[in-house]
DNA sequence: AATGAATATGTTATAAAATAACAAGTCAAG
DNA sequence: CTTGACTTGTTATTTTATAACATATTCATT
């Protein structure tokens, strides 16, 4: 199953969508030897809840009613743990983290977030970062990471409101 | 003057550039009205003093310098009224400012970043926000902002490096 | 099994970034 | 000269993130 924007976008079977991505997840862990620990599965389940990104606190909220010490560093390593192997992207504009839908599939996301329903998509395609890295080229200038990013208002939200 | 991405990663007369940015500010906040009290104005020469962004509490510690309180409000204050008028970008990716380089100009920037040097450029051209506005149309997302950033090395300190 | 290197966790403390809230002052328009 | 909008002063607090160091676990190799 593939996730994108459509998809966060609009009611779907987010069972299905969840257990399909932490499936996908565990794969990639086990294939490049990595741990999945306790700590950093609770995590990324917390984070493929919804498809909305949380700040590190409420991660650790949520971590502490699974029977985590509440302690920042608690949720922080596991977020940078996930962040640093491609399952989960950092969300600048929020201070915030949410669960990658493609686990696996190099890509360079770019992130629609809705203000009205926090949901958060990648957006379909690689347009944006091969804008960027067009612009960036056309001066000499070599990217090694970036963050696009847009705040606007999803399709179901657009429609509630109008 | 009109300066783009080859001139903040290149030596030029940066007093020049300077002079010119605030002067077309000035113009700015003069036609819509609005005032440019001393706090605003020592901020944005703050951050005219150089390309690169600076976080709101070095702001701060420049105003001190110049004889303004040492409460946050004072900085975050000033930089949001810039902020607000188009004046100074803020870098999500850094947590800080940066001032615009062509202000009046309506823009929507993609910032290059250099993590040698750390100066700020605005991207050449549209083509990384149109890119984004087309991939959200695509599945109906409206965007209201945008952050689009790079993080990498500008051809100087690619070149120092090599 | 014993050992050692790498990795992961527990814990305390602190740093860094941003905002809330409210009182007091300024300023230009009527 | 007063009203209303805007701006500043000030105290306190909230939110986000990291430093530092001790302990424990895991795994590969003896």
């Amino acid at each position: 199953m593939r996730i994108d924007a459509e998809r966060v976008f609009s009611a779907h079977d987010h069972a299905a969508c969840r257990r399909a991505t932490l499936e996908r997840a565990e794969e990639i862990v086990a294939a490049e030897g990595l741990r999945l620990t306790p700590v950093r599965r609770r995590t990324l389940e917390i984070l493929l809840e919804s498809h909305q990104a949380l700040g590190a606190y409420e991660v650790l909220d949520r971590l502490v009613a699974a029977g985590f010490a509440r302690q920042p560093p608690v949720a922080y390593r596991a977020l940078d743990f996930l962040v640093d192997h491609g399952l989960v992207h950092r969300i600048r504009r929020l201070n915030a983290f949410a669960a990658c839908m493609r686990p696996g599939e190099p890509h360079r996301p770019a992130f629609l977030i809705c203000d009205t329903c926090q949901a958060v998509a990648e957006a379909p395609g690689t347009g944006v970062a091969d804008a960027m890295l067009a612009a960036a080229g056309a001066v000499g200038f070599e990217i090694e990471r970036m963050s696009l990013e847009a705040v606007g208002r999803c399709p179901a939200c657009r429609e509630a409101r109008a």
